[in-house]
DNA sequence: CACCAGGCAAGTA
DNA sequence: TACTTGCATGGT
């Protein structure tokens, strides 16, 4: 229906006028964006940064020499990320499959159709839905709106959803709503999770200030 | 001290 | 199919 798309046009301009432009995702290269969607998993992102640190300071920030790690010794690197042994392996099945079919290459594998690449993406163990969109979009550079936590609990805080709502039907709604560009939905994302770190957590459930009262 | 963070897979009934 | 539980560090 016509009234969502205005409402969710509303909401991206007022979140956008509040914060401005957050050059989302953080992080130079499509690797270090993959490698930080993983151990972003149910983590908050500065836990993620010092992991991050350690395996930059190690020098082994690049996909082979990760992928040489033995399991215990990534593990220990990416330690301040929490989950630390899941995660290990998570990134390991990762390398594997870019080293299976890829030659090792990130740049050979996203250079798959979306569909597909999402796909595959999704088939190796340790990647969900949101971990895929994240991938595609900030690193593979694709068209598709990322959702997490924070769309669900701010579109449900302002009635735009039910609690039923789920993920592909919230992909739906901004999709639908809005046509295939790679940086608005990028900003957009960065800005419902920016929005969601201030004012939507589960310990301030108010929002007294939030800029998007009222809508 | 309790609670939470930019999920996901495996186990249970 | 639909819940539930384990994974874990570091900040508030």
């Amino acid at each position: 229906m016509r009234r969502q798309e205005e409402t969710l046009q509303a909401l991206y301009e007022r979140l956008l006028a509040h914060f401005g432009p957050q050059h989302w995702w953080p992080g130079e290269s499509a690797f270090e964006v993959v490698i930080g969607a993983i151990l972003t998993q149910n983590t908050n992102w500065k836990n993620v940064e010092k992991a991050l640190a350690n395996l930059k300071e190690a020098g082994l920030f690049d996909l082979s020499a990760l992928s040489g790690l033995a399991a215990p010794d990534l593990a220990e690197l990416i330690r301040p990320a929490g989950y630390y042994n899941i995660k290990a392996g998570r990134l390991h099945n990762l390398f594997t499959h870019v080293n299976g079919h890829y030659e090792g290459s990130l740049d050979m594998f996203f250079a798959l159709p979306t569909r597909e690449l999402r796909e595959e993406l999704l088939s190796i163990k340790g990647v969900g839905p949101e971990t895929a969109d994240a991938i595609l979009l900030y690193a593979a550079k694709k068209p598709i709106f990322v959702v997490d936590a924070y769309t669900y609990r701010i579109l449900l805080r302002h009635n735009l959803i039910s609690e039923d709502c789920d993920y592909y039907q919230m992909q739906a709604l901004f999709m639908d709503s809005f046509a295939e560009d790679i940086d608005f939905y990028g900003e957009y994302h960065a800005l419902l999770v920016r929005t969601g770190n201030i004012f939507c957590k589960k310990s301030n459930p108010l929002c007294e200030t939030c800029p998007l009262n009222g809508l």
